[in-house]
DNA sequence: GATGAATGAGACTTCATTCAT
DNA sequence: GATGAATGAAGTCTCATTCAT
């Protein structure tokens, strides 16, 4: 009475759409081999499945991959665990340090998965317009900057500090490495981070780098 | 009697190689669009050029792309004009603003072209491999910490000050406005620059964001 | 306790065998759009029923479409009203104009169904050999034919009048207007039918364009 | 300095551009089998030429086969040979007898042609858009009706002939024999004229059928 | 029997690369 | 060397048919 499933379904994570299937098998791919050069073929034998059954689920190509990313973002994000939202607790040092990692991590994981979409307006359109936004991976720096607004205002930060602009700096040095990386051809390999790296900047976003300030 | 010059180098630009002249447009087409989508036969017309010259002078697409994104790279370099490399001279508050302002410009012009060849490592890599390196773009954030490091020695910077560190999240600073545009699927439009965000960012890195330190 | 009908049979109209049901519905799509890129789906979503149903009612689309083809044309032909087969009543150029009008009706409701199955033979074949044949709509031309015998045999037409020739040039004269029409990409527009059409055919069907007859 | 010519070309009809070869072997194609069902790369496979190719001379499928059947009509019209054009030479029975004779050979091997692009609007409007219009095969029912016209001036037909009315029968009568057989599903077997057909048309459309007319 | 998703062959088209001229 | 058409693999998508439920 109820139609067949598919037998990637059956002999294996039975519970779920093959919708969710097919958008699980794009995400995996994604979080492997970013999305260039990512073909409908390739999604289809991932999910152990026939080449059409894809627009039986989906308008086209383009809806599925901006589903999926949705779903690689959120799936990094959510790995990525609890973020130090709550001001006062703990160090400055350590939750910028925490901040820092994660952002090292997200965007390591969601570029190369963004970068392949460049030059496919369909899709990061369809992405930015979904419900349920995941901005991009762009959450993290929000946290961070409520985060520090937070700090700011229980006397732990300076009164005059800029969040926003804080946020932007931390957040972007995270990319500063991750790109390199990433154009750097060897997308294969994990991305190293330097010995140093987040403490100086954590440092360094704390005590800034002009003269001594004569109070 | 020499050989015979492409109908496009005869009339026009007549002494450049054919192998210049390939590179030169497929540079204009990735100053124009990025690298995303972008064909051998797109390189040949913008060239004037019949398709298949580009075989008589180059291994291949790959090796023709990673010599233009080389040339485009160098190309918006020269165009930024000149960076505050002396340090004593100006205000180190102009000095800044110059280099993130040249950020923005330099990663606004590169970044679609890099992107577009994520999934790509043979021309990535041959692009790094290529002589006289032009390090990706990070020339820029090479010169910014060296001249940190002078200004530090100079003693208009803290003595404690991390050039590294700073000029990373500088440029970092850069990414995180320019990346959100290219992947907002609306690559065509200028970017905008949200007004006091160089200011902000100057400031943030010379005063930092912690508690008055106390002397 | 029968077992369970298609929802689509159970509300509405119940006493419809499914395999009634499909055929019904492939026949409004082809009154309405032809055969030409009809498919099985089209089918079965006009039907409100399952794609897979057909497949337990008929043998594939073939047999289907052959079904639905024969009872488009009965259906057609039911539409058309009376014939005059009754030779000797009204005037013969009364009767002759409503064959006409019947002919031209007929074929432009029916040609963009048989057009469209060219180069199907096996559709074709299973038509032409169901049981109760329509001759595809040919039996307005039988009609004809008898009609003319009649009323040579009732001396209204001349004695020597060929009845079966003459039925050919009627009902062909309905082609020359319909397959220009349906060839001409607008099968979508209505057929328009020249002022005077009818009349003109009629008049020198009956008179000839030969010369005076020296008696 | 020239480009290389398709193996096909080489050996073979080698004076032919590959935009008419492929033409030709489309219009074989047709001549053949119609255009019901008929793929790109049955084509290329006819031309012996790659897939691809198509594309290097056309916009696509669909300007090759609005192409073909043009040439195909003409084609056709070609092989008919002469049409009694020049009234007052001949006999009337005679030249009208070739006119059916012509038209038969005509229809019978274009319909299928037109038939099989019923649905592909694209096509037939591109076909009808097209320079050196054929009128799709509208040619000989033109040239008859002018003949006939001619005759009448002569004073080898009534003078009240309805030359038109006389044509669109003529020509009709015509489709009624090809269009059952094309439809029969034995469109691959030649067709066949009854004896007596193109005789009995021609006697009936100069008599009339009415009752003698009483001068 | 009904359901409707799964299947997979095959259609059209693009594009890096080759190669006769 | 230059030319630009030819090549053919590969990509996206459609659709008749099958089949577990």
């Amino acid at each position: 009475m109820s139609p067949r499933k598919a037998a990637a379904l059956r002999d294996g994570e039975g519970d779920q759409s093959l919708r969710e299937h097919l958008v699980a098998a794009a995400v995996r791919l994604m979080a492997r081999r970013g999305t260039a050069g990512l073909t409908v073929r390739d999604i289809a034998r991932e999910a152990r499945v026939a080449d059409g059954v894809l627009y039986n689920h989906f308008e086209g190509k383009e809806e599925l991959l901006a589903l999926a990313l949705h779903a690689h973002v959120r799936s990094v994000e959510r790995g990525l665990g609890e973020r130090p939202t709550r001001a006062g607790s703990g160090t400055v040092e350590d939750n910028l340090r925490a901040y820092v990692t994660q952002g090292l991590a997200l965007h390591a994981a969601i570029l190369p998965s963004f970068a392949g979409l460049v030059g496919r307006p369909e899709v990061l359109l369809r992405f930015a317009n979904l419900p349920n936004p995941t901005a991009g991976g762009r959450g993290l720096r929000a946290d961070l900057a409520a985060y520090l607004r937070a700090e700011r205002d229980l006397g732990r930060l300076a009164p005059e500090a800029d969040a926003e602009a804080a946020a932007t700096m931390i957040i972007g040095a995270c990319h500063e490495l991750v790109l390199p990386h990433l154009f750097g051809g060897g997308a294969a390999t994990a991305l190293e981070v330097p010995p140093g790296f987040v403490e100086d900047l954590v440092t360094t976003v704390l005590n800034g780098i002009g003269p001594a300030r004569t109070p």
